[in-house]
DNA sequence: GAGTGGTCTAGACCACGAG
DNA sequence: TCGTGGTCTAGACCACTCA
C-alpha cells in the first residue's frame, strides 16, 4: 500500500530522472503541487521530504524548493594519505577557516589522550563547491605543537609532515548519523538527510596524538574510500 | 528560538538520560504527552520523530514509544582484517543466513568486475543480539568460487583464506544515508535513523574480484574503525 | 509587500497489536 | 474489542527572501 506522499514523491522522482524537472529549476509552490495532487500541503510537504532525505531536492526558506543535481561527488581518502588528505576534500574548493584557541573538553581530551583543560589550538573549515557548502572539519592540535597564526591545511599537513618522532598511525571512526541543527545549517542540507562523520585521530611514533580532526560530510553526495594492500608473506615495501 | 517540539524533545531526552525513563519502558500514549505538553499529537509526534532520529526511542505501531538502550555498540573493524572480519559483526550473536544464486545486474557486475548477467551466489546475512536486529549483509561471489550449498561467513572467510592467488587488496566504501523501507523493516529502525552502508570489494593477486559485500548497519549504534600503521621511510610527498 | 516555506492546531479516519 | 500509533486534512499564524 503505498501512501499518498510516496505516491507523490514517487511521480516527482520520475519528473526529475527523466528530466521533466531539471536541475537548478524550482518548483512550483508548495501550495500549487498540493492544489495539483489534491492533497493537504502537510502531506505534499510529507512528500518532499521524502525526496530531500534522498538529497534530490534543496528547500530554501521564503524562496522554494529546488531541484538538485550536477554536485561533484566528495570523496574522502582514508588511509595513508589521510593526515595530508585534503585531496578531494577541499581540492578545487573554495575554503573559509578559522583559528581559534580553547582549552579541552573532556571529550577532546579523551580523543586526544591530554589532560582535561590543557590548551588546544582548533581550526575550523567549511569549504564550498561555489556556494554549495560540501563539509565541514573541526581540527585540533596541541597547543604547543601550532602556532596561535592561522592556520591553513596545507599549513598543518606540512607541520606534520615534519614532525620530529615521525608519524606512526592514523585511526579513523567512521560513523552515520543526522546532522546537528547548525551542521545542517551550515552545510545547507535538510536536518533529514543523513550525514558522513569521521573521527580522525593521528598519532606519532612516541604515542603523542598530534592531531584530531572531525569532519561532517553531507550523505547524499559524499562517501569515504579505504584501500588495504594485504602483504602475504613477502615483506613489499611498494607503495 | 527552540521550536516546541525541539524543548518536548529535549525535556524527554534529559528524562531518559538522566533515569527518570528507563531503557525498555514504555512512555506514556502519545495522546497522554499531548496532553501533558498541552501541544496537539502532531506536534507531539515531531518531537518523538527527533529522538527516533538519535535511536534513544523506538516507536512500535499499536503497542507504544519505547525507551531504548543497552544496546551494544557495533565497530566494524576495517582494513586487513576486513575480509573475515565478521569479527564484532556477528561476534556473539545470533544470525539467519539465506544463499540463492542470481545473475549479475548490471550495478553488480561493474562492482564485481564480471560480464553482466554472469552467474554470481547471494548471500544474505542478518545478525541480531537478543531480537534486535543488528545489521544486514548482502555478500556476493563468483559462481564458480563458491559452492551451490548453503555458506556461513566463516566458510566464506576459510575460502578466501585459501584462494590460490592470495588476495592482495580490499576496498571499502563507506557512506552515510537514510534507510530503504525494507532495510528500515529488516532492521526495525526508524525510516528517519540514518544506516551506516559499506561496500568492501576484496581482489586477488590476478586481479580478479573474489567478494563484494555490501553491509547496512544502523547509525544510532554502529561505526566503522579503520586503523592504518604509518611507514616510516616512506613519505608521501602530496596528496 | 507579496509570496515563499515553517510551525502548529484540532480532529477525522485507518492500521496494527495485544488481550 | 480497545488502545496504540499512522496518515491525512483545512486552515491559522509566523519567518524568511526578494523585488
Amino acid at each position: 500500500m503505498p501512501s499518498r506522499r510516496h505516491a507523490i514523491a514517487d511521480d516527482l522522482r520520475h519528473q526529475i530522472s527523466s528530466g521533466h524537472l531539471k536541475a537548478g529549476k524550482r518548483l512550483p509552490s508548495e501550495a500549487q503541487l498540493a492544489a495539483h495532487y489534491t492533497v493537504s500541503t502537510s502531506t505534499l510537504r510529507n512528500a518532499l521530504a521524502l525526496l530531500q532525505g534522498e538529497g534530490l531536492v534543496e528547500k530554501i526558506h521564503g524562496n522554494g524548493n529546488f531541484v538538485r543535481g550536477g554536485l561533484s561527488r566528495i570523496t574522502y581518502i582514508g588511509g595513508a594519505a589521510a593526515p595530508a588528505s585534503w585531496n578531494a576534500f577541499c581540492a578545487p574548493l573554495q575554503m573559509t577557516a578559522r583559528t581559534t584557541s580553547i582549552e579541552a573538553s573532556s571529550h577532546l581530551a579523551t580523543l586526544l589522550n591530554v589532560p582535561p583543560g590543557s590548551s588546544l589550538t582548533e581550526v575550523l573549515f567549511i569549504t564550498h563547491e561555489g556556494k554549495t557548502p560540501h563539509g565541514m572539519a573541526h581540527i585540533y592540535i596541541p597547543h604547543d605543537l601550532a602556532s596561535a597564526t592561522s592556520l591553513l591545511p596545507e599549513q598543518i599537513a606540512v607541520r606534520l609532515a615534519n614532525h620530529r618522532p615521525p608519524l606512526s598511525e592514523v585511526q579513523e571512526r567512521v560513523s552515520a548519523r543526522l546532522p546537528t541543527r547548525q551542521e545542517a545549517t551550515a552545510l545547507r542540507i535538510s536536518p533529514s538527510l543523513a550525514v558522513l562523520s569521521l573521527a580522525r585521530v593521528t598519532t606519532d611514533a612516541s604515542g603523542r596524538v598530534v592531531e584530531a580532526a572531525l569532519l561532517v560530510l553531507p550523505g547524499d553526495r559524499a562517501d569515504a574510500l579505504f584501500t588495504t594492500r594485504l602483504v602475504t608473506e613477502e615483506r613489499s615495501s611498494k607503495g
